[in-house]
Order: structure tokens, then sequence, then C-alpha cells
DNA sequence: CAGTGAGACGGGCAACC
DNA sequence: ATAACGGTTGCCCGTCTCACTG
């Protein structure tokens, strides 16, 4: 209809030849085109089963001795097959050679997403996560026991224990993660390796699959980015308000929804890549196209949103993480190897329940806990939920992380549940893995758990089939409220390879405070001001009053700057300070200690960019500079910079030009 | 000496995991 | 004080500075 209206200036009849018979015709002329075609294609690698089955029979045998526990055995024979036999064992070998080539680089790679949930993936080196039951395992004689989880959590939450046959200590290993998670249980569930790269390394890895794909068989996928309502109501209110028109709430709303959704420009995928087999070619698929900012760029994109062509092509998500990068730079700084740091670690656990182990000097800092700067806990949502919940073990953080993600899994259904009674901690719902295993558990048949995981953990809610099912096997109403509730929810796995990484950088946060902040502020705080902070304590805190105090109408820069002064308020009252920036000593990017204090870097200064600091850093290493006017000269820094720079004091001992400086 | 274009910088926003 | 998912990459735009042009 809407077509023959827009062709109304013909006659009816012409309208309806062009409109509708025409192109029928056309239709009957032609063959059928796909304009992308369905299927699969995923690429291929000759030997890659054997390689995996080779792979992961040795290094269990490295692990648990020969021959395999049965436990071990079985979990293994269960995966491979359902690996090898739908096809996947190409994804398994290539994400094991990024993480190999990640880590010669020197950078671990976070798993993420259910991967964990895979023993063989644990085997290839994929993932650090181990997804078998809570078990000890002797490193010098391979003797093993194993425990159920329900007793003991998770396997960091073992007692320490020696070994009973060479007294040799223990390693406790094992998160509980059921493999289905992953796959499903034939199989037959689309998987998707993600793995989190150093941001330092991303660009590294990215072109690495180029080497294992072939030139022009690997793309970055793309997006479309689009008006969204917040632009759109920007737009159309600044445009009445320009012209001068007045227009009824109903009507601005009208044209904002016209204006939503329209597209604004294309972009590229926060990582991922998109792998064409051998046998066939990118426009089998789609176009291709540059970075919309950048015609030269080495990167070459997908036309289509990376959605419309899903399912056929492989993805890998290589997506960048300031975790790896943090744990690079501490082992760097302390040459303590982040692998080896014991998950079980009291005083590093003692952070997510108090400030004690920080050991303060001064008593103004005003939070109770001290998991500022730990990667997802230190939000004030996520420091709440520590303090409803008081974590004791490391079962707990999982459980915690799992709940502290996601839309109405918390606020609204656990938090009320707990505080009612009606479920404790370890029975509400905190990750994907638990809906599964406790419908099992509970009569209902495997596959119907999993499909019910899948539609609860996206949002979906539930079937009233399955209601049904569940009140019919003595599944609690709250329960299946809670259930219904879920907007989104980690997998177990997710949310064990997260607090594992979260757990190393708080234990350095505990033992090495100075590396814990160089860090930090290196890597992920942006907001740095140098400027502010170098002045002290006192000004920090009263910058901080100063943005409490704007309520709601505070700017997103200023809360990053609230959580950057927070921590370093937290530096401080631990007995450290700041030096001032300085034109040799400090680097361009990077902290760095000096005693007891930390040197900001030259970019941590306002209007100082990443540019301007490499080049003055680079030419001071070169020699000292004679005057400001060969500062200038050398680095070909703007007035402003080295205006800020006056104005911090970095230039003190410098005259303006060299002829004061010969006379 | 106004006009222009390029580059640096930072903020805001969108897509995505 | 409230309510709150956290964290990543990438594109665009306004502003500032500076060199070059006519």
């Amino acid at each position: 209809q809407e077509m023959l209206d827009e062709f109304a200036y013909l006659d009816e009849e012409t309208a309806r030849e062009v409109v509708i018979d025409n192109p029928r015709k056309i239709g009957t002329m032609i063959e059928e085109v796909l304009p992308i075609p369905d299927g699969t294609y995923p690429p291929v690698i000759e030997g890659s089963d054997e390689e995996i089955r080779e792979m992961v029979a040795d290094r269990a045998k490295e692990l648990f001795g020969q021959p395999l526990p049965d436990i071990v055995e079985k979990r293994i024979k269960k995966e491979l097959d359902s690996i090898i036999g739908n096809g996947y064992s190409v994804l398994y070998l290539i994400a094991q050679k990024l993480v190999y080539h990640s880590m010669e680089d020197g950078y671990l790679v976070g798993s993420r997403g259910s991967v964990g949930s895979s023993f063989v993936a644990t085997l290839c080196g994929i993932t650090e996560v181990n997804p078998l039951a809570p078990h000890y395992r002797c490193p010098s004689c391979k003797h093993s026991e194993f425990f159920n989880s329900t007793e003991v959590g998770v396997g960091p939450d073992l007692k320490d224990a020696n070994c009973p046959h060479c007294g040799t200590k223990l390693d406790k290993d094992g998160f509980d993660i059921p493999f289905e998670t992953f796959l499903g249980f034939e199989g037959d569930k689309e998987p998707d390796i993600d793995l989190n790269f150093s941001g330092e390394n991303q660009a590294e890895a990215h072109r690495y699959t180029e080497v294992l794909f072939g030139k022009g068989k690997v793309f970055r996928a793309g997006t479309i980015s689009t008006i969204a309502e917040k632009t759109a109501f920007g737009f159309v209110k600044n445009y009445y308000d320009e012209k001068d028109i007045k227009a009824t709430r109903a009507e601005l709303e009208r044209v904002i929804s016209c204006c939503a959704g329209v597209k604004k420009t294309t972009g590229q995928h926060p990582g991922g890549i998109m792998v064409v087999p051998t046998y066939k070619d990118i426009y089998d698929f789609c176009p291709v196209q540059r970075p919309a900012d950048d015609t030269e760029s080495d990167t070459v994109t997908t036309h289509f949103a990376y959605e419309s062509i899903s399912g056929r092509l492989l993805k890998l998500d290589i997506l960048g993480h300031d975790d790896p990068t943090m744990l690079k730079m501490l082992k760097d700084f302390t040459d303590i190897d982040p692998v080896g740091i014991p998950l079980d670690d009291e005083k590093t656990m003692s952070l997510f329940t108090s400030t004690k182990a920080l050991d303060f000097t001064d008593n103004d800092f005003e939070s109770p806990l001290g998991v500022c700067g730990i990667p997802e806990f230190g939000t004030s949502f996520v420091r709440e939920m520590l303090l409803d919940t008081k974590p004791s073990a490391f079962s707990d953080l999982i459980r915690i992380s799992g709940l502290s993600h996601g839309t109405d899994v918390w606020l609204n259904n656990a938090q009320d549940l707990i505080r009612d009674k009606k479920a404790t901690i370890k029975e509400a719902i905190c990750t994907r893995d638990d809906i599964m295993i406790y419908l099992i558990y509970a009569g209902l048949e495997a596959k119907t758990s999993f499909t019910i995981m899948e539609a609860v953990r996206k949002g979906k809610g539930l079937k009233p089939e399955w209601e049904e099912d569940m009140r019919k096997n003595k599944v609690p109403e709250w329960y299946i409220d809670s259930c219904k509730k879920i907007k989104y929810m980690f997998p177990k796995a997710h949310a064990a390879a997260y607090v594992t990484m979260a757990f190393r950088i708080a234990w350095y946060k505990v033992y090495y405070p100075l590396a814990y902040y160089a860090t930090y502020f290196s890597v992920r705080a942006s907001e740095f001001d140098a400027q502010l902070i170098s002045q002290g304590k006192g000004l920090v805190v009263q910058r901080m009053n100063q943005i409490k105090e704007l309520g709601t109408k505070v700017s997103n820069k200023e809360k990053s700057l609230l959580t950057v002064l927070e921590i370093a308020h937290e530096m401080m009252c631990r007995g450290y300070s700041f030096k001032n920036v300085d034109v040799y000593e400090s680097h361009f990017s990077q902290f760095r200690i000096v005693g007891n204090a930390l040197l900001p870097p030259l970019n941590a200064l306002e209007g100082i960019g990443d540019k301007a600091a490499q080049r003055i850093f680079e030419e001071a290493q070169i020699r000292p500079y004679m005057s400001r006017e060969d500062l200038q000269n050398r680095t070909k820094i703007s007035k402003s910079v080295i205006e800020t720079l006056e104005k911090q004091g970095c230039l003190n001992q410098l005259p303006a030009s060299n002829q004061i400086a010969f006379f």
C-alpha cells in the first residue's frame, strides 16, 4: 500500500502495473538469488582433530599422570566427542595459537564468556579456568582427589594440604562448571570463543590472524552507527528552539522517533574478526570497506553489520581488556608472576570486607572496603553488594560477580529474596549454570533445563509449558519468579575467569601497593589530573566533595575523575605521595615509582596528550633543554603545552631563550 | 593580516561483549 | 541522597594552535 501511495500520481491501473505486476513478472523471469548464502563456511585446517587430541592427552597426562582418573577421562571423552563431532577443533586450534602468540609477547590472555566451561580448552591453554569439580592435585606424584562442590565451593576454597603419598604441597583447582554451558547437550549451540587480549597487544593478535588464515581472508567485523534517542532529542530540541517554534511534547516525541535509528556512520567491531575459508571469497558474503575516518587504514571491515552475516562465517572475538595489561605491568614492576598468585590468600580476601589489609597511616578514608580500583568490584553498586553479602570464600566472589552484572539480577530480585529469607546466597541464581544444574537436580530433563537456562540468560523469560514443568518438579515459586526477572546473566566460567584476574590484581594491591597504584593510574586512569593530585590530599578531598555535591548534575568525566581521586586518596592514606611531573624524570605515559612516591607521566597533565608527551620525553633523552625556546623548537609542541608545563613548575630552571643562557 | 587547513586534544556518544 | 551492570573499542565534533597563502 505504501508503494501504491508513492505512485499515486499515476492513474490507478498504471500504478498497480508498476508496483505489483511488473516486479512479479521480473521475478518469474530470473533465478532466485540469495544476497548472502545460507549455511556455514568454517575454515579448515588439515589434521586439526588429531592435533587437539594429542595436545589434550599430553597436557592431561602432565597434570594427572597415567592412567587418568576416571572423572578426568570421562570428561575429556565427552568433550572431544562433541567438539570434534561438530567440527569445532579448528576453532580450538586457532584460539590456542592466538593465546600462545600473545603469551610469547609476555601478555596473559583472559578468558571471557563460556569457553572456560570446556576442560579441553583448559588443557589446550585457551583458558585458565579449570571446570572440573574441586580437586587436589599433586604437582610431583600426580595424585589427585576430587570433591563434591556442594561441600567445598570451588578449588581455591579447599584447605591447604600435603600429598598423602609424597608429602608435596597439593595444588588446588576446579571451578565446577558443566561443559554444556559452552556447546549444549548435543553440541548444537553455536559456540563463541571470546578472548581478552591486552589492549597493547590486541592489534598484534588481529594481525596474527592474517598470518594464520592468509591475506584477504580475515576482515574486521563492521558496525553501523545510528542516531540514538538521546542525540535525536538534542537535535530536535535545538532545532525547535533555534527556529523558535512551539511544539507539543507529543509532536517533539514523534519527530524524535523519526530521527532515532537513522544511520550516522560505519564503525569497527570492538574485536570481531570474520574469517573467510580458503574455498570462499569475502564477496560471496558482503562488500568491504575501510573505516569511515581513515581511507588509508590497513584495516578493512565487512560492510554489513555483523549480525547480518553471523552464522555463515567464523567470527573470532579478539577483544581488548585492561586486566592483561595491568598484570603484565605488575609483573614487570615486581618480578612476580601473576599466574602463581595464591587464590586463597586471606589478606587479599579481606579487601572485599574491610580496609584492614591496606594498613592506613591516616584514617580519613571513607569507604569501609578495600576494593577501590579492583576490576568489576570497585563501583558503588558492587560495593553495596559486598557489604550486604560479606564474602569469605572464593566461591562467594564468583557468585557476587554473577549477581553484580545485568539488570534485575540483584536489585528487585536476589537481594530481596535473601533479605526476606526466601533464599540464601548459595541458593539464589547467580550464574547461568546455576539454573541448568538446579533444574536437572530438581528432576527436569537435561535438554529442557539447558533450553530454559538459555532463554533466561538472554532475558526471554519462561514459556508457560516450562513453568508448568518446573512446578510439577516442585521448583519453588520464588525461583520461577526470579527466572522471569533476569535480563542477562554471566556464565560461571566468565565469572570464574574475571574473579581470578581481579583477585590477582587485588593481591598486588595488598603486597605491592606502589606497583599497584602506578599500574592502575597508568593503565586505567585516563582522567588522572596531575595538576590537582600532585597538590596533595587536602585538595583531592576538596575536589571529591565538590563533585559529590553536584548530585545528578555530574558529567561522565567528573564521575570518572571521582573514581581516580578516590583511589589517589586511598593511596595517600596508606602513606604514599605523588611527585610533581618532571620534564626529565617523568615517563611519557607511565607512572614511575620513586622511593615512597609516584611520579606521574607527562601525559597526566591536562592538555598534554600522548604525542606531545612522547616528543618531550624523547628529546629529553637526547640532551637537556637549553631554554623554553629550545624546548619548543625541538619538540614542536604548542605554546599552550609550554604554558601547562610552566604552570606546573616543570620549567623553573629554564630561561626563556638560548641567548640568556649564554650570557 | 584575515582565511584556511591540518593536527592535537578531549569530550560525548554508539556498538558491543 | 538516589539507583545502579561493568568495561572495552572506535567515530565525530568543537576548540585550540600553528604554518601557509594570497
